[in-house]
DNA sequence: TAGATTGTTAATCGATTAACAATC
DNA sequence: TAGATTGTTAATCGATTAACAATC
C-alpha cells in the first residue's frame, strides 16, 4: 500500500505544470530545482520533495528534463485520459465554464448542459445541447458521464446531488456556495467564489493596518 | 505589534461565517464549540483556536451567541464597510462575476467594466457600463476603485497589472492563469480555475485506483 | 575524474488536537 | 452551587526546510 500523498502536494502540482509548460514553450530543456525554485517563489527542497512523492524524475549533477518532467506530472493528474463532463446551470458562469476550451485540450469532454429554464433548452454551448432536468439521469448513464459542474444556486446543488450520484457519477466540481454531503469514493472539489473575494477583504483590510502603523 | 494569523486560519473564516449565517437564519441563538464542530465536521479546538485568534467572543459554560459571532466574523473579514470594484473582461466569466448580487450585498460594489472588444462598448451589466480599455486608468483614479477583477487571458493580465498598481488599486483578484507579479502591499487573491479541476482530476484517478487495490 | 545536483534523511517549524484550569 | 463550556497551555502531528551522501 503506498502512502498517501497529502492534498498540498496535489495542490502545488497544477502550478509546477504550468511553469514547465512555459519552460517547454520556451525551448528548454533541463531545469535545476534551484533554478526552478527562483522562478516560482518557493524552496528548491520543496520542489524536490514534492516530486519524490512520485518518484525520481531527475538525474544527479544534470536536473529535470523539461519535456519528461511535464508529461509526467500531466499523468499524474490524470490528463492523460479524458472526462465526460456535463454543466448543471446555464447561467452566465455555466456558460463561462462550457466554452472554455482550455478544458477541453486538457481531456474534460463537455458532453451536455441542463438547465430548469425552459427558455434555453435547445440552445447550444459549442457542441452541448441545454437540456431540461430530467433528462438528467438518464443522460449521464448513457454518456458515461464521470463529471458534473455544479453551477446553480444551494437549493438546487443539494436537491440534485442524490441523482448524480445514484446515476454514478465520479465527481463533482461544485461551484454552489454549500458543502454537498456524498458517499465516500466520489470526489468533490469546491470553488467557493465568495469565500475566495471575503479573504481578499480581509487581506485588503489587514495591509491597510500595517500600513497605518 | 500584534502577531499575523496564518491564512489556514482566515481561510476558514468564510466557512463559519457561513454556518452561522444558517443558524441565524434558523433562529438559533447559541452555539456551543462542540455543537458547531459537528455539524462543520472539525474539531471543536480548532473552532475555539481559530475564534481565539481575534478575542474572546465565547462564554463560559454557554457556548456563542450566533447573532453575535456572525457580525464579529463579517468584521474580522471587513465585510462591514464597502470596496468599490471594477472587471476587466466581459466575457462569459466577467459578466458572471458582475451579475452576481451577493457580491454586492457583502458590499463589494460593482462600478465599471472593461473590455478590449469594441461590440461590448456601452453595454451594461445590471448598473455598471462596459468600457474601452483607455478608459481604465482614469476611471480607477475618479472613482476609488478598491480592487479590480482581472477576467481576461493572461497576456492581457500580464500587461494591465501595472496601469492597475500605478493608479492606486489595492487588491486583484485573478482569474487569468498567470502569476500576477506586484507590489507589497498590493493584495492578489488568484483563483486558477483549470488548478482546480486538474486536482479533482488527480483525486478521480486515485480514487479509482484504491477501489482496484 | 571533478562538479553539479538529485534523492533522502534529519532538523525545524507551524498547525492541529488534546487536556484542563478558569469562569460563567 | 454544580455543570457546562470556554480560553489557553501543552502535546502531537504533519509539512517545510536544511543538510549531505549518493550518483550522474
Amino acid at each position: 500500500m503506498e502512502k498517501d500523498i497529502s492534498q498540498a502536494v496535489i495542490s502545488r502540482l497544477p502550478r509546477y505544470l504550468r511553469y514547465l509548460g512555459d519552460l517547454k514553450d520556451q525551448g528548454i530543456e533541463r531545469i535545476s530545482s534551484q533554478e526552478l525554485s527562483e522562478l516560482m517563489k518557493v524552496t528548491a527542497s520543496q520542489i524536490r520533495q514534492d516530486l519524490n512523492n512520485f518518484g525520481g524524475f531527475g538525474q544527479q549533477g544534470y536536473g529535470y528534463n523539461v519535456d519528461n518532467l511535464y508529461s509526467e506530472i500531466g499523468k499524474i493528474l490524470g490528463l492523460d485520459h479524458s472526462y465526460n463532463l456535463i454543466i448543471i446551470g446555464a447561467g452566465n458562469l455555466g456558460k463561462a465554464l462550457g466554452n472554455y476550451m482550455n478544458f477541453e485540450k486538457r481531456g474534460f469532454i463537455l458532453k451536455g448542459m441542463f438547465d430548469a429554464n425552459e427558455a434555453l433548452h435547445g440552445q447550444k454551448v459549442r457542441n452541448a445541447e441545454i437540456m431540461p432536468m430530467d433528462r438528467l439521469a438518464s443522460f449521464i448513464r448513457e454518456n458515461n458521464i464521470d463529471i458534473a459542474v455544479l453551477t446553480i444556486p444551494k437549493t438546487g446543488a443539494l436537491e440534485y446531488v442524490d441523482v448524480l450520484v445514484e446515476n454514478g457519477i465520479k465527481a463533482i466540481w461544485n461551484f454552489a456556495h454549500v458543502d454537498l454531503n456524498v458517499p465516500q469514493g466520489i470526489e468533490v472539489e469546491n470553488v467557493h467564489l465568495s469565500d475566495s473575494l471575503m479573504k481578499l477583504s480581509y487581506n485588503i483590510a489587514r495591509s491597510a493596518e500595517t500600513k497605518a502603523e
